[in-house]
DNA sequence: AAAAAACCAACTAAATTAGTAGGTTTTTAT
DNA sequence: ATAAAAACCTACTAATTTAGTTGGTTTTTT
């Protein structure tokens, strides 16, 4: 498993998207000031992001990046995915076949974790995570007044 | 968060412990060879394992170890603290002050999701492994026939 | 006395991560 | 036209971590 400062960069990036980027784009050096990421790094990060059509950008000055759909179809895991870090805890990516090819003794203990967390964060909205300020632990339809962030 | 082959080594060796372990206490070298680990490195590991408890030792020919307590009684989570690799996903270490000494945006997501991964590791102890062969998702009172592993 | 095992400390190679450096291209505003 | 703001791109680097190795010692049994 993999699940570093960088999945927690990309998520904290793409939530300020969604904070502060209902009206226009947002460049990533605000980004950057804002969430002290550096801003090279955070370049990287975004241009994984774009291959995984989860943000739009728009060059030149005024331009930045925006959500690609809206905060309530984006899931915490995709962001995850697509900056590489996998929420994969087995040995084998899933193959079962890391003791002679076969599958080890605790492949499925590592197997039905890795679902879990997966469908956890799966189930997470951007909007959800603006709505609650992160707070997710009773999420769904508990509705928290939005709170102005930053 | 850390949850890599050393976690799972020591998973495995235990799991491997409360199979053979019943009548006479296991050697690491046994473990090694049906594990397929490092002898040096799971001797790295047991002394972890030792250190918390989990194990109790056996020295000279015809000795090693054997587990401190019922299997009923040992949780994977214990297994993995034990060796120190942290479930918790946060950027803070659940302290809550990675943003200027404040709480950061996506806190509590990582909080969350952290206590639910401990919640899961807590819950499953080296006899549901036994049990099941590590097949825990429909884990508790569902009674699978005991399996002569390996 | 020999062997089997735990126990211990220090080192090492490989991989990974977070971050840096040094650009180019596109687009807007003056 | 020029300058500036931004995305976009490639390659490098320092630090950390991991998995594993080496070379012992101590304890206990046969
Ligand atoms: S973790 Fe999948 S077979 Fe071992
Ligand atoms: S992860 Fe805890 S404050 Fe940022």
């Amino acid at each position: 498993m993999k699940l570093t400062t960088r999945g927690r960069y990309a998520v904290t990036a793409m939530l300020d998207l969604a904070i502060h980027g209902e009206m226009q784009p947002v460049s990533l050096a605000d980004i950057s000031k804002r969430q002290e990421i550096s801003l090279s790094y955070l370049e990287q990060l975004f241009a994984k992001l774009r291959r995984e059509a989860l943000v739009d950008s728009v060059r030149g000055p005024g331009g930045g990046y925006r959500l690609a759909h809206d905060s309530e179809a984006i899931f915490v895991a995709q962001i995850i995915d697509a900056v590489d870090e996998s929420v994969d805890v087995t040995n084998c990516q899933g193959k079962g076949n890391c003791h002679h090819g076969e599958v080890c003794l605790t492949h499925h203990l590592w197997q039905d974790l890795s679902d879990r967390i997966h469908g956890f964060l799966s189930g997470i909205s951007l909007a959800d995570l603006v709505d609650n300020r992160g707070r997710v632990a009773a999420r769904g339809s508990d509705t928290v007044q939005k709170l102005i962030l930053q």
